[in-house]
DNA sequence: TGTCATTTCTCGACTGTCGAGAAAAAAGCT
DNA sequence: AGCTTTTTTCTCGACAGTCGAGAAATGACA
């Protein structure tokens, strides 16, 4: 059944909008405002009053020299609103960033990861959590969303993985890392999905609204992918399939995941490993792989070793076969290539694009556009925050029954 | 960007909804509108005083015994506010629906599928459409839309069909079936699609909400599937990916599409009847199976005949793989078998299932719910109705610039 | 014939957006 | 210095929409 609106909700919806302009631009005068969102003046008059007095958003104290005419005044987010808390997990180390609603970064450290069960693991986060608030004097309550994000598979509703490269199918539930004084929403995503919505925004910046989806590869020692789509309402919706453990080939090599024939037991680098030294391919694969190791492999690749040669076709024509199954359930659209298999690029293009060609919806369509990304730490940190501000946002805004007096 | 909200949004939003709520009941009172919409009464009182003034809806003839008190006033679609006409193009006939604005069929004849090529197809289906206006002494200029179906890969935008069994890459632009005098929307499906929708509408009526998200899986001379997805705003989301020529197999069968191993190169009924007979994989395909023909082989299948178990295995497995894809694609989610092909389900069945079981989210998950759903003709014309009048009530409230004042 | 139960309709309060013009405030000009 | 110009912000009244409460309608029942 579809919803019921109401004049409250036209507030609040564009109350979102003007916080999301905000977001995207960073310090906007009235005039600005108003352009960007399509609201007649008289409405962001309003709207930013209500907000201001919500101490949501505040006055700049910078003036914009804008030449002649009555000065602009700039609003920006109110930093103390509110903070948010990021935690990267990869494979050897945690990266926890804290960051006030404004979107500045106050404070980032790295830990590296220890070995245990998931109990100490979750109580480690929860002690660099509060050494996070502490350290920046912040009030634990004043948090209002930690965003996590790792490889594998995360529950679509719950804060909890499903599946991860290090526990396996052992569940981590991430609510259980908030101790008292804890208040904050808990989310986690996978890592990719937020490189997709990154990319997906970069896009619409770069030329007026961009690609209308597009699809993210991680390649290194797990193969990721999100999907980012421009949805009807314009708000992006993102989701992550599980490609890295979709079935490359039936009966084929033992995966790290312990069934056979993933798309990652092909083309994860202790697969390329696994191929390049002939080692069967039921055996149990590497835990870690240092990447010195796969760089020693691509450059015998490169000077004519026909095994090494033959690892990363391997790799690239399951790519390549996965892509072309991406694109026949999900329709044509580009993919970015990241993570740190991109070093190796040139190796698995042109498996890659042999694993694509042979389809229907390649035949038909063309190829798909691969476009390389090699950063894609940034493009992680940037999808965190887009995802978080958008969630905290919303937040803030449906949280506040009437907008009313709040005091001044 | 997010799109900017208005007082006339609520209200064309809410009259949506009323016409929704009376497109899923029937003829509904005053106050019956209230409680499925969860509208005030007041406001149930000024929407429907002006679609009743913009003569969309009318106050019905009988009235409903309620017993005591006030009597009811019940509301339902003025008949004459609109046609719709269906066309379902199936690989040997066509067949045609009138439907008026309240949803009662009023014509329904079916055509043999000609020869020739795509002009001819176009002009057989451009004389129906005449025919069916005039039998009914219809103009056809108040036919709001045609909505169309058929196997084959749909443009996402536009109403043309392509790729399809029958004209392969030759696209078919069904916009040009409309000659003068029709003014008509013209929309394009593919079959199983609309199967999917009418399966969550379905599911949705008999449990409250029902499933969020299933597949719909048609097997029959080639093999559709569609996608249906309950969205954020409540609104149904659907799609239909190219499942029957997504890859099952690098280097495998050559299927009709000219690409080689297709799951529809396996599982489908001129595939299974290729194993079965034990005619080399590189076959070109026949054009056209009798179902007798299959029924025949599943009967040696059942009477212990090993080609033809191995045939229908065989295409098991092909679904079976391929549905795995789905799900690591798209997530977790039950599958309607539908179409001939489930005559022999119990043949396809082990097949299918060793073809999920290796995946990593189905020993994660579980094996999917399979459920068959013998009658697809039914639910190919459902979906026609669900979708095509859900886009008419919104473009019909969407076209009124004001409701203003329309006379008596 | 009068009362009752139930439904529909109407009124006033409230919230929200919009366009137009008034007010503010700095730069430029004489 | 004082006036004009220019640009931005703020304010006011008109208009559209929803909601709750209560009035009006109307057939059933005693």
């Amino acid at each position: 059944m579809l919803a019921k609106s109401s004049t409250e909700l036209v507030r609040q919806q564009n109350s979102a909008l003007v916080l999301s302009a905000l977001r995207r631009h960073g310090r906007l005068a009235h005039t600005e405002i108003s352009d960007a969102t399509g609201l007649a003046s008289a409405t962001v008059s309003a709207i930013t009053a209500d907000l201001e007095r919500a101490r949501i958003i505040e006055k700049s104290e910078q003036q914009a020299v804008s030449g002649r005419g009555r000065p602009r005044v700039l609003f920006s987010q109110r930093r103390g609103c509110g903070y948010l808390v990021t935690i990267i997990i990869s494979s050897d180390s945690i990266q926890y960033s804290l960051v006030d609603y404004a979107g500045t970064l106050l404070d980032r450290f790295t830990e590296p990861r220890g070995e245990g069960g998931t109990a100490t693991f979750l109580a480690a986060i929860s002690a660099a959590l509060t050494r996070a608030a502490t350290r920046s004097r912040i009030d634990p309550a004043r948090v209002l969303l930690v965003s996590i994000s790792s490889k594998g598979l995360a529950h679509p509703a719950a804060p909890v993985l499903v599946w991860s490269p290090v526990f396996g199918a052992q569940p981590v539930d991430f609510s259980q890392a908030l101790t008292d004084g804890w208040s904050a929403k808990v989310i986690l995503n996978n890592e990719t999905l937020l490189v997709a919505g990154a990319l997906l925004e970069r896009e619409a910046k770069r030329k007026g609204e961009g690609e209308p989806v597009l699809a993210a590869l991680s390649l290194g020692h797990s193969i990721g992918l999100g999907i980012a789509r421009r949805g009807g309402a314009g708000l992006p919706e993102i989701s992550a399939p599980n490609f890295g453990h979709m079935l490359h080939m039936p009966d084929g090599g033992l995966c790290r995941c312990g069934a056979r024939g993933c798309i990652e037991a092909y083309a994860g680098f202790y697969a390329i490993l696994r191929t390049a030294f002939e080692v069967p391919m039921d055996t149990i694969p590497a835990k870690f792989v240092p990447i010195a190791e796969i760089d020693k492999i691509a450059a015998g690749a490169r000077q004519g070793n026909r095994m090494a040669q033959l690892a990363f076709r391997h790799a690239g024509v399951a790519l390549g076969n996965g892509l072309s199954r991406l694109l026949s359930l999900h329709g044509h659209m580009p993919v970015f290539i990241t993570g740190p298999g991109t070093r190796h690029y040139d190796l698995l293009q042109a498996g890659m694009e042999e694993g694509l060609s042979q389809t229907q919806v390649v035949r038909l369509g063309g190829m798909p556009n691969l476009l390389v990304v090699p950063d894609e730490a940034s493009l992680v940190f940037e999808g965190h925050l887009n995802l978080a501000f958008s969630i905290i946002d919303q937040d803030i805004i449906a949280s506040r029954p009437h907008m009313q007096a709040a005091g001044e």
